[in-house]
DNA sequence: CGCATACTTGAGCGTTCTCAATACAGGTGG
DNA sequence: CCACCTGTATTGAGAACGCTCAAGTATGCG
């Protein structure tokens, strides 16, 4: 199902924008708020398991994601699959297209997906008489960039338990940043392969890595769920820090606790909109 | 040994900078890149193996490689060391500098450095004056996440053979983009370390693997020299496609060939400085 | 010329993979 | 409501790729 965006009202839009990270941006004033949700052309709605874009073509939009969760995924020659980020709810799936239209990587929804867009050249006119939203678009390509090389010296340099491990951490704490995750659990929609194709492993040695991370008393992961029994012995398994997530750099976050966006002053959704 | 930058002429600084991937951007005009130079603080010699910037400390500066190479690194807790990214001359080696003032990565030198020093607030009003900065910013830190993607495919998802021939691709084209390659050969001042140390293998296993690359005919790594026999076979036996590095973006640039910076009417260093 | 760093080689081990079979769950249609 | 069907999870056995440890050889710098 797609809504025209003329179908939602801009206060409609501004209230589901408000808890993306865009959004809670610390760059970010009013006004540019504002010009955000005047510049979102529409909002998607996108079945599970469905491209957002499509490997091998070409690409004039960004999604922000509104709800749901999604991946960036690549195809090796032999067909092997890697996913080089998770998108979780409040993340923009495809901030490349703000600056290329060719397409290397796909993205796909995991569950049903609620996406914003923004497309391309509404951006650039954004970023060009918004500089705090240009400055709000660098730092998160920054953050995914610190994201992408913990991955990589995780995939590099760590043992499959810490890779699951440390993944869980991170997916825990960024969905406490949302507010999408309780105390030490929180729906988890991946498969075993979707896990394995993000740190590298097959998806049989996650299966095994999940059994022995279970037994060990430090997280167990069943029926889309993940529930967390020791934290500090499954950070300290890991050597987890969640500070390259760079979350105390937006409004109203911080690195560890949960947040309720429905608080706090400043980046709420109750801006004037004329 | 270290210059203040008052010490250089801005014409000298301009020269400098006109080889920089941030200089040739094709978002940037004349007065952007006059701003640019007027901005950056100095001009320093660093020299190899030394910090850029150390682990566990604080920046308020980005760097801009004129000359030399360097490497981002990140230790994990056994000692062992990660290398998410090589900086090659022109390019940007902390762009995360521009937001963030923590750092989770190390920068060291790999061969005698110039940079070029540019303080973050000087940066920040940059881009708040001149958005065409600020979109070459994020142009530049978009490339980064898909080198960093491609990096953490190869590791999760390839064999040491196509992670170093990978590698010894992308090395020739972004090298050959700056002017600093042969036809097929470049110098390579990284050691067997650093080259296990971005593809998540150990030295030793490099090694063996660079011997295997050679008796097949496809590339010798020797004498800190790279030297590749057979770049179509090299090619297709890591399925390198250099569209990932986004080189065709910038300004004179060309995904494959080698670029003659002092061709080419707009970018280079010949603007007007008042 | 001597020392430090980098490279090379060998042997054995271990983590993770591959292949394959089986069990389970959720959804659909009869 | 049950039978089926597809996708996902689980288990086993054997193999492979890359690692570890260790010794020995170049290479380069002071």
């Amino acid at each position: 199902m797609t809504w025209n965006r003329d179908s939602v009202s801009p206060a409609e839009v501004a209230g589901r924008l408000a808890k993306t990270r865009l959004w809670m941006s610390r760059e970010l004033a009013d006004d540019d708020r504002k010009a955000l949700v005047g510049a979102c052309s529409d909002i998607r709605t996108i079945e599970s398991h469905a491209d957002i874009r499509r490997l091998g073509t070409t690409t004039d939009a960004l999604h922000i994601v509104l709800d749901g969760w999604a991946a960036r995924y690549k195809r090796m020659k032999d067909s092997t699959r890697h996913i080089p980020a998770l998108i979780l709810p409040g993340d923009i799936c495809d901030l490349d297209a703000a600056m290329f239209d060719r397409v290397d990587l796909g993205i796909i929804t995991i569950t049903t997906c609620v996406v914003a867009v923004l497309p391309r050249n509404r951006a650039k006119t954004l970023m060009a008489n918004h500089p705090r939203i240009a400055a709000a678009f660098l730092s998160l390509a920054l953050t995914e960039n610190a994201i992408l090389g913990e991955w990589a010296a995780s995939i590099g340099r760590r043992s499959a338990r810490q890779r699951v491990g440390r993944l869980l951490c991170e997916l825990l704490v960024r969905l406490e940043a949302v507010g999408k995750a309780d105390e030490h659990a929180y729906d988890l929609p991946l498969t075993q392969e979707h896990l394995g194709d993000a740190t590298g492993l097959t998806s049989v040695h996650v299966n095994r890595t999940l059994q022995v991370l279970r037994t060990d008393g430090l997280v167990t992961v069943q029926g889309r769920k993940a529930i967390i029994h020791d934290w500090a012995a499954l950070k300290a398994m890991c050597g987890f820090q969640p500070s390259y997530l760079h979350l105390s750099e937006m409004d109203g976050g911080s690195a560890n606790r949960p947040v309720r966006i429905s608080n706090g002053p400043s980046p709420v959704a109750s801006i004037a909109l004329n």
